[in-house]
DNA sequence: ACAGCATGTCTAGCACTGCTAGGATCAGGT
DNA sequence: ACCTGATCCTAGCAGTGCTAGACATGCTGT
């Protein structure tokens, strides 16, 4: 392997990331609709088939940018868990975190759980980063608690819903953290029946 | 206005009906990406023009279906709370019934709530049977309650979570009968430091 | 009864999408 | 110096949502 091929694999792999990172700034900047092979070729300053040398659809490109953002949030989650690791403050960081996520880049949060994808989730294949995230929230619970992975589930999928529907419009951004204090309050306190 | 401009106009409901008709079945048998403006014209044996003489585009057909559901899952939801009109019991009833109708019928489920639309929600403009689907929400909680509406809010939200994740893979099929009965059971606790 | 108008419908086409086949260009090794 | 193989681009395909213009139909005023 001469050193001219080796410089090669690397252009070629900065081209990688680099396409990868112009799609995420697309979507970001436009929305995924906006983002077209067409456009993101442009935007690469490349020709359209370079990206099927790279990828093998537009959907593959989108599962990049998804897997790049589960690094990403589950970062976050756990700086924000290590900020405060007693119990419920916990998992009220964890969960606001995730909402701050959700909200400061909604075209990666969409690639990620909104969209179509094929990526595997509570499965053997799941991407490393994605588990290392939802256990995130699995340790907000007792280690003794041996329903943590539902709790965590619950807690998640809660997130999710108020995400996804302040993000389509269908609720007013505006109480969110009303929304916030109210769910984890609940998710934190032990059964007594009420209302 | 003669009887057969009369005819014609029954006609042309009749028509508009059928149209919407056949996007929801196409979109619960195939998804909503193969509902395209030529298929469906096919399947109402009309040509393709015609959909925008009834429509102003695609999206506004799936809007129509849209508020169908609306008002389908309104009276589901009302019958469920009714069925067991007790606190908990009715909270517990109507939270399985909208994720049922969500698995029921996912195609009507995500064009009602997944996808991209401008349809209001809490808003003046809200059709009146998402509202009355809603207000199933809030009537779970007593009405002395002065946060029902929040209540009503993250419930909804916890289970469009459970109902989107579900649906897209993210979250394993089984189980759902332990998520609702935990979610139900957290959202009608009064709280009490725990974990 | 008939000309003219209005309504309704269709064929054909536009600009766009994701994706791919084929040829041209250029470096590497012999 | 030539061949080989990789790399990249131009051009094109089938499909998308949507629309303009032609055509036929049937209602309406004289």
């Amino acid at each position: 392997m001469s050193a001219i091929s080796e410089r090669r694999e690397r252009e070629r792999a900065q081209r990688h990331q680099l396409i990868i990172t112009a799609a995420r700034e697309l979507a970001e900047a436009e929305g995924w609709e906006a983002v077209t092979t067409r456009r993101l070729a442009e935007r690469v300053e490349y020709s359209q088939p370079v990206l099927y040398s790279h990828f093998t659809g537009k959907d593959d490109i989108m599962r990049a940018v998804a897997i790049e953002g589960f690094g990403e949030l589950a970062t976050r989650l756990r700086r924000a868990r290590l900020t405060d690791p007693a119990s419920p403050a916990a998992l009220h960081a964890v969960c606001r975190a995730y909402l701050e996520f959700a909200t400061e880049q909604p075209a990666l949060y969409q690639a990620m759980f909104m969209l179509p994808t094929d990526v595997k989730f509570a499965h053997a294949e799941t991407p490393p980063p994605l588990r290392a995230a939802f256990d995130e929230f699995v340790n907000c619970f007792h280690p003794d608690n041996q329903r943590r992975e539902l709790f965590a589930e619950v807690t998640w999928s809660a997130l999710h819903g108020i995400a996804a529907l302040t993000e389509s419009g269908r609720i007013p951004p505006n109480g969110q953290a009303e929304r916030l204090d109210f769910l984890v309050t609940q998710i934190a306190a032990t059964p007594r029946p009420g209302v």
